[in-house]
DNA sequence: GGCAAAATAGACCGACCGGTCTATATATTT
DNA sequence: AAATATATAGACCGGTCGGTCTATTTTGCC
């Protein structure tokens, strides 16, 4: 028997749908439907409505790739292998939803304009929260620390942008195809440039 | 003098909000505002209404960039040069626009769902040329086609992922990085995997 | 138990959504 | 010039949008 707080259902069915469908492709009434909840509670919980709903759902995921993260890194050595399972698991997800699931904040992110300013802002940190945590896994195996700024930023750009085109492909081949190919490069090019 | 027709103007209009905005971002009103046309224009070009001058406009974007790939790759031998001035361009028209125009399909692309079949059918076409392209240039200058389809998916992903992250920033360093790590990491691996 | 705060419940609202429909104007064809 | 197809024009529609408001129930505390 669980107890799950509506507040937390709430914010739960908004993460899911803007995973699925972003931010203006869900309803208000829908996804209260989805939560079991009334309106009252969610404007008792989220005054300000829907998007700061969308701003407390986009916290909960960051805070849980936070949790991953540690998770992911702390059981291998290699970030490399580690960042490989990472990507392993987002497209074993979106195999099993049937391509529906791919990256829970690239939608909003493109939807949200420079006017939706707390959104933004709670993007912001969490790729930023991201990339850090891959660059300093990266330096810490050894790579310098502007390389391995570079490197984070490429391979969330891997994960961003291999997701998206397997979803619209509705097929995984793009993303193994560039993930092959990024794993390929950096096995050869050690960090520092040296090779074996 | 130029002389516009009503439907090319609606097929701006549309494609401009795709990629400012996204297809659930703009209102029908609003672009028929844009366009200078009236409702009775829309539906007689588009009798589908909404989801039909997408599609058109989906098609439009995708021919610009066959147009733009054909100037690129013909001035240049080296396609990783070609592709290094695709994201040069890409990064201009980004910071050009206040880091709101992005990728023109990428944010329809994760709007859409496999309920929007036809929609959804000229992304798939558009990226499956986009990669196409690109891997054909890469084989041409000497990578076997496995990898050259490998890389091709890959920088495509760079392009994506690049300019989400870029836009979600408000600054082209995330971009910037990407990009600065996967050239770094092609130069020097050449095609063929082999070491000069 | 008594009471206040927190939370739930949902009727209700104006605005805007995409879409339909009829009327008029503009070419095109004969 | 008459007839016909093409295109423009915009009033209008039901539905849904996000959001407000009042009423009721549940909870925590003394």
């Amino acid at each position: 028997m669980k107890k799950i707080s509506t507040r937390d259902k709430l914010i739960h069915a908004m993460a899911d749908a803007l995973q699925r469908k972003g931010l203006h492709g869900v309803g208000l009434n829908e996804l209260l439907d989805i939560a079991g909840a009334p309106k009252g509670s969610l404007y008792h919980h989220f005054p300000g409505g829907k998007s700061e709903l969308a701003v407390a759902a986009i916290d909960h995921i960051s805070r849980t790739i936070d949790g991953l993260f540690a998770q992911l890194f702390s059981q291998r050595s290699d970030p490399l292998k580690a960042m490989h399972h990472w990507l392993q698991g987002a497209l074993q997800q979106l195999e099993n939803s049937q391509f529906e699931r791919g990256c829970p904040l690239a939608t909003i992110a493109l939807e949200s304009g420079p006017e939706d300013v707390e959104i933004r802002a709670a993007l912001q940190r969490s790729f930023t929260a991201v990339r850090q945590a891959l660059s300093q896994q990266l330096h810490a195996y050894g790579y310098p620390s502007e390389q391995a700024d570079n490197l984070a930023a490429l391979f969330v750009a891997l994960y961003e942008g291999g997701l998206l085109q397997a979803r619209v492909a509705g097929s995984s081949e793009p993303l193994k195809r560039a993930a092959t190919a990024l794993f390929n490069l950096t096995r050869e090019q050690l960090p520092g440039g040296v090779r074996p």
